[in-house]
DNA sequence: CTACTCTGTTGTCAATGCCAACATCGCTTA
DNA sequence: TAAGCGATGTTGGCATTGACAACAGAGTAG
């Protein structure tokens, strides 16, 4: 307790005043621009002090790359549980918020799916878990719902999953135009459904 | 003419000799791996010798996506070429050829995609234009066998190619396990057909 | 032969990540 | 309460790196 903070000889917040500070460059110059020791100066602490913290430079970066996966999983499920009853209408909700993360947090997201994660990031990968499983209800429910064919869950989801990540890639590596985004994301799920939809159209 | 290098205290290929080099660092350590300095020695130059040929570290960088999606662009190409007539079992042959470079690649193609572009990466995005457009070709030859509905080539392509490379970034920050890999590619593209098809099914 | 331009070399600088030795705070325990 | 101790910060230092400036060799054109 106790935002005073500016004093304190120990800080006490040291941990999260870094993750805070790192996120916001890291946001704003991306992962490159980040810097030990400018960290340190911006918290204002010396430039060995988030040694204490993190061991090395990778354990922070892992660390935000956490941080991130849990944003993004709080998006995810706020924005589906606002979305529309209508399967379909719910799953552009999630996607759509998953875009709008992507775009907006463009070198965090780089740094949650990059290669970044040296062996033993394990905290890293169980973060994504949460974001992963998301996916995986709403593909249940809409078999549930018969809008989608039964099947295995997990191989539909991650290739849903995959669409995502790989449209936010895209579109912040500049290889597609921003103007197509909107109409790229309905047309994805769309197309999703389309393709995962019970055999037997209809008979009237 | 020469391979005898070695000598030459102009070097000649310095360069190539440089790109080579560097490429072969990023696929074994990495990009963070990659260091001029080191490269120099390699390569043996002074270490200021390779900011005659990339101003900095970044134009290095672009140079090194730009060869790696000419490589790509040679692999989808040769495995299309190759592949069976059929228009799916053709789709899929590209896609597996993708996958496999990006699995086997996995530093590489990272640079070719993540942000790393500064402005002015126009090349680094004029290459990667051939690999796009061989994906709309694609999608029009199955538009043109009557195996999928007619349609905006771009869009459709845009979202196979975002898939592809979606499930490349899954399958190398280890989010998906690697079992997963061909059966995921197979049902990626023929989820991807049947949910682009033409609409009426049948009619006997 | 001279001047000019590539291409490569030497030397230097500030910044960075990591490490070791030292200092300080707060909590535990006798 | 006081000694002790571990967690948290600090100072100083080292090797590496990317970038820059000044210089040198080598080929070329006049």
């Amino acid at each position: 307790m106790s935002d005073v903070s500016e004093r304190a000889y120990h800080h006490g917040r040291l941990r999260s005043a870094l993750l805070d500070a790192a996120m916001r460059t890291v946001r704003e110059g991306g992962v490159d621009q980040l810097s030990l020791r400018e960290l340190a100066r911006e918290v204002g602490v010396s430039h060995a002090a988030p040694r204490r913290h993190f061991p090395d430079r990778q354990a922070l970066l892992d660390a935000l790359a956490v941080a991130g996966f849990e944003r993004l999983d709080n998006r995810l499920r706020t924005a589906t549980a606002d979305g529309a009853e209508d399967f379909t209408s719910r799953l552009k909700a999630t996607v759509a918020a998953y875009i709008r993360f992507a775009t907006e947090d463009a070198a965090l997201l780089e740094l949650m799916f990059t290669g970044k994660h040296r062996p033993g990031a394990d905290q890293v990968m169980a973060a994504a878990v949460p974001s992963f499983t998301l996916m995986y209800e709403q593909i249940a429910q809409g078999q549930a719902a018969g809008e989608l064919a039964p099947g295995d869950v997990e191989q539909l989801g991650i290739v849903l999953f995959a669409t995502m990540q790989g449209i936010a890639t895209l579109i912040n590596g500049d290889m597609v135009k921003p103007e197509l985004l909107d109409d790229l994301v309905d047309r994805a799920v769309e197309q999703f459904v389309r393709g995962a939809r019970p055999a037997p159209p209809e008979m009237p």
